[in-house]
DNA sequence: GAGATTTGACCGGC
DNA sequence: GCCGGTCAAATCTC
């Protein structure tokens, strides 16, 4: 009982804070997947809040997905925990684990990260991820690893991904992602990486050191930011490839001894910015070149979705297929930074 | 000792 | 019956 409340506890706070988050940027230009995001996070929150009430303890292994509470007879199916032993209950969930795979729409993508460019394998994506299974597949040369989110039971988090190494290529892994990060560290990657954040740390900046503000002068730190695409790709589940960029910082940018360049470097720091992104997202290769890879929440995020698909996108195939391979250097100039977001919230980062 | 990984067993789908 | 996906006990690592 003691956990289940807990469950609820986190889940409501989860919501009231994304709420918070999503006033928050009414009154900013934030680009509308931002906000979009919150709203799915918030309304994920509370879906699992609705279900913890309606279900207990069975709530937190088996979390119900949009379609299922959309049908019509998911709440008339669903019964009071006490009408049903704890057995039943846990033979009821042992079943829809397996009866998920069929019924559960579930957005999938691949992405191909080739190791050679410095990172250091397909499990650096931002996440945390606890592996509960490897199976040797028929027909490959490598077993395919069985990934799970890490707040997977505290948090009810059921995205997975498979991982494989490449047959043809094996310093590329192939990254199979499946369902979507309703985990805290999700909300937290995506507003660290929310155009809006970004673009109020620059203002915050600006206030802090008094500076003339000049309403013509775009951040200029920001437009020397580059995205150079390289063998990551994404394949969801109608099997449409598009491109995801490593997301880098020149080095002349940071740690240049720019006065400019180093408040934002600082800022990122004392935000605990990088860290926030996970060890993993920022491999100890990359940090040196300042490369960061890119999912495509993470692209979603920044406001790049024409060549992204977003988990519950149903945008059109674009023309990322006919992309060339190799390295493409895009200035940001096109990308929206919101400066009027709170990077120095510590509650962000909380 | 807690958390992560390994690995054999189990289950459902085809 | 085979195969892919998941579970869970054993083992490993810090």
């Amino acid at each position: 009982m003691d956990c289940e409340q807990k469950t609820l506890i986190t889940e409501l706070t989860q919501g009231k804070e994304l709420a918070e988050l999503l006033r928050n940027n009414l009154n900013s230009i934030s680009s509308l997947d931002t906000r979009q995001f919150l709203v799915e996070q918030i309304l994920s929150s509370y879906e699992k809040a609705l279900f913890l009430l309606n279900w207990g303890g069975c709530a937190v292994e088996i979390k119900p997905t949009i379609s299922t509470l959309e049908s019509p007879n998911y709440f008339a199916n669903s019964s009071p925990k006490s009408d049903v032993s704890d057995q039943d209950c846990k033979d009821q969930c042992q079943k829809d684990v397996y009866k998920k795979r069929k019924t559960e729409p579930r957005w999938t993508e691949q992405v191909k990260v080739c190791s050679v460019t410095g990172l250091e394998g397909p499990l650096e994506d931002g996440y945390n991820w606890r592996k509960y299974g490897q199976k040797d597949i028929l027909g490959a040369n490598f077993p395919r690893g069985y990934y799970r989110c890490t707040h997977r039971h505290s948090q009810g988090c059921l995205a997975t991904k498979q991982v494989q190494k490449s047959d043809q290529d094996p310093t590329i892994f192939e990254v199979t992602y499946r369902g979507r990060h309703t985990c805290l560290q999700a909300s937290r990657l995506a507003v660290a990486l929310s155009p809006a954040s970004l673009k109020n740390d620059k203002s915050k900046q600006d206030k802090d050191s008094c500076q003339v503000e000049q309403p013509e002068q775009k951040p200029k730190p920001l437009k020397e930011l580059s995205f150079n695409f390289r063998e990551v790709k994404s394949q969801d589940s109608n099997n449409v490839e598009d491109i995801f960029p490593l997301f880098s910082f020149p080095d002349a940018y940071i740690g240049n001894g720019n006065e400019e360049n180093d408040i934002f470097k600082e800022s990122m720091m004392e935000n605990d910015f990088l860290s926030s992104l996970s060890s993993a997202f920022i491999s100890p290769a990359t940090s040196d070149s300042s490369c960061f890879a890119m999912t495509p929440c993470h692209m979603n995020s920044l406001g790049i979705d024409h060549n992204v698909r977003t988990p519950e996108s149903n945008l059109a195939p674009t023309s990322a297929t006919n992309s060339p391979n190799g390295y493409w250097d895009i200035s940001l100039d096109n990308v929206d930074f919101d400066t009027n977001f709170p990077l120095d919230n510590p509650e962000l980062f909380t």
